[in-house]
DNA sequence: ATGACACATAAGTTTATGCTTATGTGTTGG
DNA sequence: CCAACACATAAGCATAAACTTATGTGTCAT
């Protein structure tokens, strides 16, 4: 696993959407294809990289697999984003307030 | 520009050790070729996508190019990744420790 | 000014990736 | 059991993206 793969993960337009979708609600492999013009070994495919990722997980529910945001791998990016604190700088005021909601 | 732009960015394993590299102290482009087995045009075209991406910016000194760390793209990502703080943990103990520094 | 240099852009080739159709695997209801 | 379903995997194809060589642009030193 290269480091830079959990961003290959999310580089590809509709990995990302997917992702979205699941960060509003766990779904099924199904669900998930409504509203999306894509084949279902298409999502298959989408899903497996975005699990290798550490992105999502599966809980198998009966012959449904329900899908769902894994949060390793936002830790994973979060711990990546912080080794470069040093280049935030103060006036990004934004960014400020955003770091202070993350650390709860 | 896409949101997932910037991750297609540091998808690439070649651009993401130029950003690491220019990370540690900004560069010009002959400079970031060096220990990379890369061509010319090839780190031109990679410092463009970083360019465009947001990650990067340039400062031209005379007939060099320095290349630096762009605040913004961090932030972008800080940003995002902060939509999904419901999905961190308490239990991801070393994540709030980083979050905690990262807050300063 | 002009040759050397640092880098950008163009054009073409190769490789990676996302898609499709076809088929396999596991689960459930009747 | 077995037919229908939900999803995964295989194989092949089409496009995109990363590379190459060749050339263009701007800057400096002499």
């Amino acid at each position: 696993m290269i480091e830079s793969d959990i961003f290959r993960a999310l580089a590809d337009p509709t990995r990302y959407a997917i992702f979205e979708k699941l960060a509003n609600g766990s779904m099924n492999a199904s669900a998930l294809r409504e509203g999306l013009t894509i084949s279902q070994p298409a999502m298959s495919q989408h899903l497996a990289v975005l699990r290798s990722a550490g992105l999502v997980r599966e809980e198998r529910q009966g012959r449904f697999v329900n899908y769902e945001v894994d949060p390793e791998g936002l830790a994973q990016i979060a711990r990546w984003l912080a080794k470069y604190r040093a280049y935030w700088p103060s006036r990004v005021d934004a960014l400020k307030a955003v770091l202070k909601d993350m650390d709860q």
